[in-house]
DNA sequence: ATATCATATAAACATTCGCTTATATATCAC
DNA sequence: GTGATATATAAGCGAATGTTTATATGATAT
């Protein structure tokens, strides 16, 4: 059964805290990696792993401009995805109840 | 976020191909354990604990019956888990791929 | 009661996972 | 150029995961 395979795998991806959050925050806007670092309290590199994870698989789209990369949604609106990230909390209470809504790309 | 760490709690649930396929086993009808062994042919024990992980999240009722314990889906209509159900294979095309269209509950 | 079958639990183990620190690469400002 | 900022990659580590084997519990049949 590879197809049930293949979703496992994809569901992996979103069965951990900080790519769920990442992912719910996407559906809203891009975000660039430092964003996301001050937003969900670990460290770069971190970031950095699972977004390199959820670009393998396709869900989220990079680009770059300057010296950031911003990342993006990039998730079929009829995939099980979505319909999981329909349930999610968005990105304006993820960031109030984290206290995080003044978070800009200018980071440091 | 602890509504998105419970959800990312089950969906790690989903993540695991045994569990996603006896997932999608149940969507059509009841399985014993003995059922479910010989089609994922993995140990008793490994499905015994599986199906231990879906119960204590809800996931499934058991129901005993004589000396075999039924396992059924109780999974809400509405929520993203079921929304990922609707996207797996029924139960007819797993037992066929897997070629087990004959296991029935009388195991041994 | 004994033997058999169905299931659950416990222990052990290899693998995977998510994090950190350290380091490398790239861009920007001066 | 040099220094500061943004990001990526590598290595190391402890915790969690899924499996197996061994054992326990419980129901059924004889």
């Amino acid at each position: 059964m590879e197809q049930i395979r293949e979703m496992a795998d994809k569901l992996k991806l979103l069965s951990d805290y900080t790519r769920l959050t990442i992912l719910s925050l996407l559906k809203d806007r891009e975000f660039c990696v430092c964003e996301l670092v001050e937003i969900l309290e670990i460290s770069q590199p971190a970031v950095s792993q699972h977004l390199r994870k959820l670009k393998s698989q396709g869900m989220v789209k990079e680009s770059k401009r300057g010296q950031w990369v911003y990342y993006s949604l990039h998730v079929d609106d009829k995939s099980y995805i979505k319909a999981v990230l329909d349930y999610t909390p968005d990105s304006k209470t993820i960031l109030s109840v984290l206290n995080k809504q003044h978070v800009t790309s200018v980071c440091k």
